[in-house]
This record gives C-alpha cells, structure tokens and sequence, in this order.
RNA sequence: GGGCGCGUAGCUCAGCGGGAGAGCGCUGCCUUCACACGGCAGAGGCCGCAGGUUCGAAACCUGCCGCGCCCACCA
C-alpha cells in the first residue's frame, strides 16, 4: 500500500459503531480530488444537467437547502447510469439583500451608502462578498453535493453581466423592454420600486371612512354631496374624479356636475365608468390616479389628471396643502380629524381587507407614479404557455401543470428597474433633453441629437432579471446566437429542481426568457420540492423556535443521516417534516447498514463481489434474497422515474433492514457457521454480490457510508475508483414468485413459533422438539435445518395428528411426540377464540366473495387472472372454514 | 373573491375500488458469537362528518366541517 492509498483507503477493521466523523470530510476531499464531478461536453454518455438554484451569495446554509441534495441524488444516479451528467454551482449576487446587508454594517458606523456615494460604496460591498460571502458553498460541500466546482459561476461576474446587457438591449431592440412612468409598487422602506410579485397582500384590520364632497355648485343639486368610503383617506388629496355606475339610478342626471375639494382649491368632477360596484357602499367611489392601480386605470380611460401627493419617502408632498411633510399614516388620521371638523364625515367602521406590503420589509406598499423600466412580457409568456401546453417541460408534481398555465396567461409587464446600486446597472444613457440611448457599451453621443454629454441610468436591474438567464450563461451564452459545446450538449438542462415557492420568482421566467432567446424549454423537467416544516409539521420559524440548524446534524449524526431524513419524506411537492427524532432515526439505519456490512466482512473471508453461482445450485434463502433484490431493484428504478425520494428510501430501508439483515443474515448464518464449504462458497457469492448491489442502490442517497462501505467490501483505492462510478445495478435474476412464496412459509412459521414462546413465557434459550402437520411438509423438511435455527428448535418433525389447515400450511400446534410437551404451553382456550375468530373473518370474506363472482358485471369488466384469482380465494376459503372447524374439533380433544 | 392541497394508530405520513399499513413513540421479554444506535413479540384505528354510486368505499361522486398554501385592483 502506498502512501497515496493509505491516505484515502478506509480503515482496515470497522469499529462497532458507525462514526460519520472523519469519514464524510475525508472521503469528500477524495471525490473532489479526484475530478469525478467534472464533465466534458464531449464526455460519452447521454447527457444530464442540473444547474443548481444559485443560493444567495450572503446566504448562510439553512435546512431548506438539504432539500437540494435532491438534485445530487439525480445527478449521482445520472452517473451511475452512464450518462454525461454535470451540476452547475454558482450563486446570486441577490441586489438588495445583499446590499441592506452592507448598507446595515455602514449604519453601525453611523453612515449610509450615500455618505460614501456609489464607487466607494460598491467597492465595500464586493469587499464583503469577498470576505464572507459564498460560505454556502462550503457548507453543500459538507452535505456531499458533488457539484462540479470548475464550473461554479456568479450572475454579477464579468462574463455574465455581458449577457445581462445583451439580453436587456436585445429585448429593448426588440421593442419589449420600454421606459415609462406609470403605476409601480413602491416600498418607502427599501426606497426602490418592487414587481407585483415582490408585493404580499397581508390581510389587515382597518377602517373605512366615509365622508361627504359636497357639491361645488349647491344651487339644485339633491343633498349636501356625494359620499364615498375608503381605507386610505389621505389619498383623497389626490382625487381627482368621483365615479358612479352609469346604470345608478341614485346618480343619475349627476354624471357631469363636480364637487369640491374641501381642503384644496379645485373642483372634481362625476365620472360614469361600469367598472364601479352599485352595491359597495353609497355606490360612488373616489379616484385617486396616482395612487391606486384601479383608479390608475380609470384615469387612463377617462384621460384624468393624477396628482401624486405621497412622496417615495412616505411623506406628503405640496399637492397636499396643508398636510405637506406629513407622514402618510400621520396624514390619515390628520385627514380624517380634519373631515369631522368641517363635518363632512359620515362613518367610520372596522374594516379588514388585503394591504400589499414589501415580501421583503413588511412595510406597506404604496402605489406611486414612477419611470421606470418594464418587460412587455406577453409575447415572451405566450410562447411559453405554448411549450407547457405542448408537454416540453413535464411537471412534478403534475397538478403543478395547472400553476404555470394560469400563471403565464395572466402576467402583466414586469417591472425591472430597482432604485439600489449593487446589480446590473441598466444599460440606458440620456442626452440633456432626455432622449435615451440604449447601448452594449458606453455610448459616446446621443442616438436622437447626438449630444456628448451623457448621463446613465441611476438604476440596477431586479435581480431575477439576471438569474432567469442561469439555465444557459453558466454555459457560456453571451448573446445571441453563442452556441458553446456546453450549451450543445446540456442545454435544455434535464431538470429544474426547486422549492415551489420560487416558481413565479424564478421557474416561469426561466421558462420565458430561455424559449425567446435560445428557442428551447431551458429545462425538460420541473420538479418542485416542498418546505421543510418541524416535527410537527409547522412551519420554521426563529419566533417558534423550532428552526433547525443543518449544521449541527451533519457534526453530530453525519450528512447521510441528515440527507436520508429529509428524503424519506421528500415527494415531488409535498412538505417535508423533520425534527432531530427523524435524524436520529437515519443514523440508526446508517449504523444498521454499517454492521450489516461488518459482520458480511467478517464472514466472507476475502470474497469480493462477482459472477454469482448457477441458481439451481443455491439454497432457498440466497434464491430469496436474490428474488427480493431484484423487485427492490426494479421498484427503485420505477420510483426513479418521477423522482419520488420517499418512496426510493422506502424501499431500500424495508429491503435492508427487514430482509437482508433480519432474515437473510440470519439464513446465510446457519450455512456460514456451518462445516459445508461449497455451500459457504455460494453463500459468500450470493452475500457479496447482494451487498454490493445494496450499497449502489443506496449510493445516490446516503453517499458517504456507502462508499466506505464498498471500499472495505471491494478492496478499492479511491480516487477514480469509487462507488460514485460504479455502474448501476442491472437485474442479477428473475423475480421468482415461488421462491418468495416458499420462504414466507418459513417466515410465517418461525413467526408462528416465536410468538408462541412469547405468549407462553418460553425463554429463546429454551429449544424444544416441535411436530408438525402441513401441507408442507416437503419444504419444511427440506428446509429443517434453518427451520430449526431461526425458531430454536432442537427437532422438527411431521404429523398428521392434528390436520393441516387447508391453503396456508404453517400453522402448527403440538402433535405426535411433541404433543404432551407443547400442548402443556398452548393455551387451548385462547387458541381457539383465535380460531373462531379466523373463522368468522373467513365467513365475512367468503360472503364477499360469493357477492362479487355474483356480480356479472364485475366479471365483465375485470380482467380474467383477476377472476380466477378471486375464485380459487373462494374454494380456498370454503375448504379453510371447513378446516377450521375440524381443528377446533381436534383441540378440544387436546384439552 | 378565484384556484389548489390536506384531514387514516399518540406524532409524522404511505395506501387511493376488493384482506386497515410504515417509521417514531408506547408495553412485555431477551445482554444469543454484525449491531442494545440491537433482537423478538405485542397493544393501539367509527380511515373528518353526512349522503350517493357499487355485490363491495379509507379510496370514486356530491355536500358540509376543519386545517394549510397560492393567486386577486371592489373602494
């Protein structure tokens, strides 16, 4: 052994205890070394890629991000199966998180970033992203993610802001990408504009004020005014229409007079718009363009004037006469002091309704009038929704199909300029009289006037706007028309992995942009993950509590254990519960498999993995196994298909833990401890080959442990020769339906038999003869050697005495020569409540039974073996019932 | 207001037309030569409620009740 495999070859003897410890950092640094994350385009195989959701780059590793490990559970499998599988690592240079994280360091110092203007300030913040940023990355690392890391990209580095410039002048060139001012939602905190999609609409306990305008021309008008009702009286400082239904009989004849504005000079008109509601209220309502989407709309329709009277600090401005310099909050109830003053207010009532806040402050949302950049974003979502109707991209979990549909058909222009500094500066510059040029590079004079003195755009880009791109810049696309051979061969990606939460945010766009640009799906599959949510189910919170740190389960139980907790309950959409019981849980299991492995390896003598023998030659439980490999094998490959890692992990555990180490190992110990050598030999084959089998199949999931394992069980190095590029198990036999069935027979009369001890207080220790009468027999003796091993049984023998039940055939009760000694243990009358009690079910399904073949219907349409099944279940338990009450006979002989 | 999902064992969930299941927890027995981070055995359920379809419903349909999520410009 050289002093290079020493360093990566495991230990020679194993420990009684699995200790993840020392082994996960040291088998990681191996893989990295290796290279074996590493693809080529011109690799052979199919390929596959997964790009990872690029985390944020001041992101600390939090428990939703195990839920990525999905991803390295496909892309392990991928290898495993030959394919040219990559996933891509980068990370988010996130605009405003980042920068309030910075701007939050400057305010300890007593300064803000425009005490340090721009340059100085973006200077400070690449500072930081270079100090601390990208922890994450180290921490998947830790979780086992075999990224391949030569590829790791960033969306604010050099090569891809190229590409974010390309694209923003492409689509302006294209007449999508527009300047305007126009309604926006503004956060007065964040002191930058938001997309619809940023806003959460918070349901929140307020009031409505109604109150009167009254009228600006009194003489022969009905009543005192015209009364309207709103949850933001401040915004009536801003009106500048009342609108009514024009079908209102309570309005007609008004459409056309005005009313004036009690505490500005100008007089506002009544509009008629069948947009208004004639049940809501006194069925007029007041329009405030400038402030409220709605009546946005009513002013573009009724060409309106929009006074804006909130400024973007939240203060009000001139336009609100004496209520200038006010907060708005401050303003609302000043408004409303000031209307019961004048004695124009009519009610004030509790009144919960929907306020749209900022999803990243909280802070209420106010609408303003804004220039801004927009994506007209139709054409791009058309052809979108065109591909999902299509089945380009095909949805996990399905009903997910449905989302992306109504999504896409109902999106409006998106909003893309945000008033920060750390992004994509917008690639716009303008003239002295306004005109605008839009260029890849600095341009040196005015497109329309050509002026030379240039000023660019003060903003940066929504941050989504550059991610959207990641399915094809982390392949080198600059712009279009770029075909790299990366982008040849992994482009579409073969599946989108993430949170269903960021399916607006980040999903559709992807789906959008990488149609109009490359015109392919960027992704063949979408599967969506849910949240990880507590024990209990409820969500993480750190007000709850109940936030649970990655990091101290990987220290304390290992990242496989961690990895396998989350994904035995990890299906396509569904929420995953995890609490330190179901970690611990997964170590148990890691430390099951560790010592299923250790005693393999002591028993198997040097035996390594291979050609298995002839099966005709091998003994009952090594063709069982073999059986129940295979449909293990085959269920993990079907559950494969749809990514379902619950159900893979499932499988696997049952197999593993219930059959190969409580039944299987405890079979190949009677032959192993045994003095018959060929027999040894097939065993050792068998055992090897199956654990071999076993630890690939559990590869992609718990990646550590299994690889330590085969590197014990194979005799391998490391470096190049790992696990991770062992080819995926194939079929090693048929699944043989007799041979399941025949060892049950065993299994149901051992268990037969250890409950009987235990009901009967008879001590493991304590072996005694049994007889038995079964239709069996055959089997059984044949099988009597391991019969007598796994029941503790110092003879088995064959009776008639007590007549075999017919159909099954294990169930046993004392006879012939054993008859004195276990009919002294069974308790008769037990026994035969628990017969008559068979009996019953028995009868209750017999009637069933005859109610269905009754049924011709049914007949009909069920498929013949079904049929036949059913009425050889029929006879079956015609003869059982029959059976059973000769038994019930026979013991009462026995009592 | 619209849409979606979920109510099954104490907890978390699987099953989604023909014998009520798993893990954890719980009870009893066992330190037997891979594992006490273990083995064996067991207790525990009007499968949310009410109708309907069916020979048969936890499963399918309808309604209701309760929980959760997403979307939405009724002031």
């Amino acid at each position: 052994m050289t002093d290079d495999t020493a360093m990566t070859a495991a230990p020679a003897s194993l420990p009684t205890a699995y200790d993840p410890d020392g082994v996960e950092q040291r088998l990681y640094a191996d893989w990295e070394q290796s290279g074996l994350f590493h693809a080529e385009p011109d690799d052979p195989g199919e390929p596959f890629a997964i790009i990872l959701p690029p985390p944020n780059v001041t992101g600390a590793l939090h428990i939703g991000h195990g839920l990525m490990m999905t991803e390295d559970v496909m892309v392990r499998h991928a290898r495993m199966t030959g394919r040219n599988a990559v996933w891509v690592p980068g990370m988010d240079h996130a605009g405003i998180s980042t920068q309030t994280v910075v701007e939050k360091e400057l305010a300890e110092q007593g300064l803000t970033r425009h005490d340090l203007g721009r340059e100085a300030f973006l200077e400070r913040v690449w500072e930081w992203v270079d100090e601390y940023g990208g922890q994450i990355l180290n921490q998947l690392r830790r979780l086992g993610a075999s990224l391949d890391w030569e590829r790791e990209a960033f969306t604010f580095d050099e090569q891809r802001s190229r590409a974010v410039t390309e694209v923003f002048v492409t689509l302006h060139e294209q007449g999508l990408l527009y300047r305007g001012n126009r309604l926006i939602n503004w956060c007065p905190q964040c002191m930058t504009a938001l997309s619809d999609i940023e806003v959460n609409h918070v349901e929140t306990r307020g009031t409505l004020t109604s109150f009167v305008y009254p009228w600006a021309d009194p003489d022969g008008a009905p009543g005192a005014g015209i009364t309207v009702a709103t949850t933001r009286p401040e915004t009536m400082l801003g009106d500048t229409a009342i609108a009514v239904h024009p079908d209102d009989e309570r309005y007609a004849g008004m459409v056309g007079r005005a009313v004036r504005h009690p505490f500005l000079d100008r007089e506002i008109p009544v509009i008629a718009d069948d947009w208004v509601d004639p049940e809501f209220g006194s069925g007029a309502v007041k329009i405030t363009p400038a402030h409220d989407p709605n009546d946005y709309d009513m002013g573009q329709r009724h060409d309106l004037e929009s006074i804006s009277v909130i400024e973007p600090d939240g203060t009000l401005n001139d336009h609100a006469g004496s209520f200038a310099d006010l907060d708005r909050f401050d303003a609302r109830e000043a408004v409303v002091a000031a209307l019961d003053e004048a004695g124009l207010l009519v009610t004030r009532e509790d009144y919960t309704h929907q306020v749209g806040t900022c999803s990243r402050t909280g802070d209420v949302v106010e609408p303003l009038l804004s220039d801004q950049w927009f994506l007209e974003v139709r054409p791009l979502a058309d052809k979108a929704l065109a591909a999902v109707h299509a089945g380009d991209t095909r949805v996990l979990p399905p009903r997910l199909q449905t989302f992306f549909v109504d999504w896409l058909e109902n999106l409006h222009d998106w909003c893309v300029s945000r008033q920060i500094w750390w992004g994509h500066r917008i690639p716009a510059w303008y003239c002295p009289d306004g005109h605008v040029t839009v260029d890849r590079d600095t341009p040196t004079a005015c497109v329309d006037c050509g002026a030379t003195d240039l000023r660019q755009d003060d903003d940066v880009l929504d941050t989504w706007f550059s991610s959207q791109l990641w399915p094809f810049i982390v392949f080198g696309w600059e712009k279009p028309g770029d075909h790299t051979p990366e982008l040849e061969t992994w482009y579409p990606n073969s599946v989108m992995e993430t949170g269903y939460d960021i399916n607006t945010f980040w999903v559709s766009r992807m789906l959008q942009i990488g149609l109009w640009f490359l015109d392919e799906v960027p992704f063949t599959t979408i599967w969506n993950h849910g949240l990880v949510r507590d024990g209990n189910g409820k969500k993480m919170s750190k007000s709850f509590g109940n936030v649970i740190d990655p990091m101290e389960f990987i220290e304390s139980h290992g990242a496989d254990a961690l990895r396998l907790a989350l994904f035995q309950h990890c299906s396509p959409g569904t929420d995953v519960p995890l609490s330190p019981d179901w970690v611990e849980g997964a170590r148990r299991f890691l430390n099951k498999l560790f010592n299923a492995t250790r005693f393999a390896l002591q028993t198997l003598d040097g035996t390594r993995p291979g050609d298995l023998p002839p099966l005709d030659d091998l003994s009952l439980a090594d063709r069982w196994i073999l059986s129940r490999l295979e449909a293990t094998r085959a269920d993990v490959d079907r559950h494969y298909e749809t990514w379902d890692f619950a159900r893979m992990s499932a499988t696997l555990y049952h197999f593993t833990w219930d059959e190969l180490a409580d039944w299987y190992l405890e079979a190949a110990k009677v032959v192993l401890y045994g003095d018959d050598e060929d027999a040894k030999a097939r065993t050792r084959a068998v055992l090897a080959r199956v654990l071999e089998d076993v630890l690939t199949l559990w590869h992609p999931l718990i990646p550590f442990v299994t690889e330590e394992l085969w590197r014990h069980l194979t005799g391998a190095d490391g470096g190049r020769d790992s696990l991770m590029v062992q080819p995926w198990p194939t079929a090693r036999a048929e699944v043989d339906h007799d041979v399941i069935a025949d060892f049950d027979v065993i299994v149901d009369l051992v268990t037969e038999v250890r409950r009987f001890r235990s009901a009967n207080d008879v001590p493991p220790s304590r072996r005694f003869p049994l007889a038995v009468a079964s239709s069996r027999a055959d089997l059984l003796s044949d099988q009597a050697a391991l019969v007598q091993a796994l029941a503790g049984l110092d003879e088995l023998t064959f009776t008639e005495t007590i007549q075999e039940r017919a159909g099954t055939s294990t169930i046993v009760f004392g006879a012939g020569e054993a008859q004195v000694e276990l009919a002294g243990l069974i308790d008769v009358a037990a026994e035969t409540a628990r017969l008559t009690r068979e009996r019953d079910n028995a009868r209750d399904f017999l009637q069933r039974s005859r109610g269905k073949l009754a049924n011709t219907q049914f007949v009909e349409r069920a498929p013949e073996q079904v049929v036949t099944a059913e009425r050889e279940r029929a006879a079956e338990t015609e003869r059982a019932i029959a059976e059973l009450e000769r038994q019930m006979a026979a013991l009462a002989d026995l009592a």
